[in-house]
DNA sequence: TTGTATGCAAAGCGTTTGCAGTGAT
DNA sequence: ATCACTGCAAACGCTTTGCATACAA
């Protein structure tokens, strides 16, 4: 992280007004709006400088590939669409999970995914549309 | 599942015998034992069939490769230990974790894995060995 | 004998890395 | 002018698939 370059300022704008965390492909996607002629490699590298200066952290879902989002926020857990696919944070626990361990198992830390239906895809489901609609 | 060969029954009795997740090269190197020559594509080929035929189900924990074991166990989560990366299975649930949702939301699903020290490593650690010395 | 199941090796997919050229300093 | 950063393509690890052969039926 020594030079500032038109690739690294696209990316990390990308990451902070995400707001959800992004795969690799959705961050080249997005960050070539700000950076024609990105590469998936240099987001693959980015995404490793970035997490070394402990300004992103992965987030790893069951059966999923990585994402990315800040790191910074408090714990919290991720809510999946099945719907659209995209990943939520939630920021709430249901706290107290070390006492479902058997015995002689010790809980140091746990992930939580909820999957359902996003607020979104809950409404164009109801409906026909979403909000907009 | 047509026939009945060495090979199929092999990683079928490693699976039934496990008693936890297992990945594929886990299964590999235990089913070789009845079935020298086995190979890598065999296992995955099997562990397709098996999943079609219900009789097993995959494991999919955050940022691991899946694992399997068998289906028609009762809802559970899972217990990985940080020391030996071995799973296990968590035969409890918090329950009731919809409500942490935000509003809009709905949910239907949850995975939840713990993670600390096995009951082997945790012992191995407190004193120098574990149950066994 | 028939044709599914197998082993090998090549292909796929997401991620990493080598390398020569680009461009921030 | 330097040399870190970039894009491309090859390499990687895990998984899937094509193909000729082995073997259960």
């Amino acid at each position: 992280m020594e030079r500032n370059t038109r690739q690294r300022s696209a990316i990390e704008a990308v990451l902070y007004a995400a707001g959800r965390p992004l795969s690799p492909q959705e961050i080249l996607e997005a960050a070539q709006q700000g950076a024609p002629g990105l590469g998936i490699a240099t987001v693959y590298r980015q995404i490793k400088a970035l997490q070394d200066a402990q300004l992103i952290q992965p987030v790893l879902l069951p059966g999923e590939n990585p994402r990315y989002e800040l790191s910074g926020l408090h714990h919290h857990h991720h809510f999946q669409c099945r719907q659209c696919q995209r990943v939520f944070d939630i920021h709430a626990c249901p706290g107290d999970l070390d006492r479902i361990a058997p015995p002689g198992f010790s809980v140091e830390r746990h992930e939580l995914t909820l999957y359902g239906l996003c607020d979104e895809c809950g409404a164009r489901r109801g409906r026909h549309k979403p909000a907009a609609g």
